[in-house]
DNA sequence: ATAAGTAGTTTATAAAATAAACCAAATAAT
DNA sequence: ATTATTTGGTTTATTTTATAAACTACTTAT
């Protein structure tokens, strides 16, 4: 009937952070808190979860003289997303 | 980019019994129990929270002489259901 | 030097979900 | 008839999650 929704992508602010790297497949972090308008320390929360969970990778680096931090999504990333898409059809579509 | 996601409705269980009053437009709680899995406590907790928004109906009488939770869609929830519904697609269809 | 801005992280608080315990009535077993 | 057990829930308590506020370290401009 109902298919399980992933709870680590059922978040507003972790499935807009996965899909802006499904279409764009790398971001930093000031782009990402951009685009989302998500603040600053709940960006670096949420980031951290995915990155723990295996669906992004951080890449910290310099910029000039300022720290950047880049996310690019992991395969399982994307299967991730796949799979949550499907899932959420499951509600959205009867 | 992102449209904002109900929080009322971005929750599994709660989106789960809306999806299922859609197609419905009546169930009782032991039906929308066994359909969605929920345990009766979370399940009363998330119907009473949806009552509270408006967005459903819920009307409580016997059936025969065991008590009879039984769930109806508001033209609100309907609404806020399809409007869900084009919040989730700016997610999910990049 | 001092103030203000950037790019974050950490800690604390508020909100949400879940589980466990409970209640009242009905049915089944001894 | 009295003691479980089940049904149909609600309430309370605990855990998890999300958000906001405070802080760090460094940079740029005054």
């Amino acid at each position: 009937m109902f298919k399980e929704l992933n709870p680590l992508l059922h978040s507003e602010l972790r499935l807009a952070i996965i899909s802006l790297l499904i279409s764009l497949e790398e971001a930093d972090f000031i782009y990402i808190k951009q685009q989302t308008g998500a603040t600053a320390g709940n960006l670096s929360i949420q980031i951290e979860k995915l990155r723990t969970a295996g669906y992004i990778d951080v890449i910290k680096s310099f910029k000039g003289k300022m720290p950047c931090t880049t996310c690019k999504i992991t395969a399982q990333g994307i299967t991730a997303f796949e799979d949550y898409v499907e899932a959420i059809k499951s509600y959205i579509n009867k």
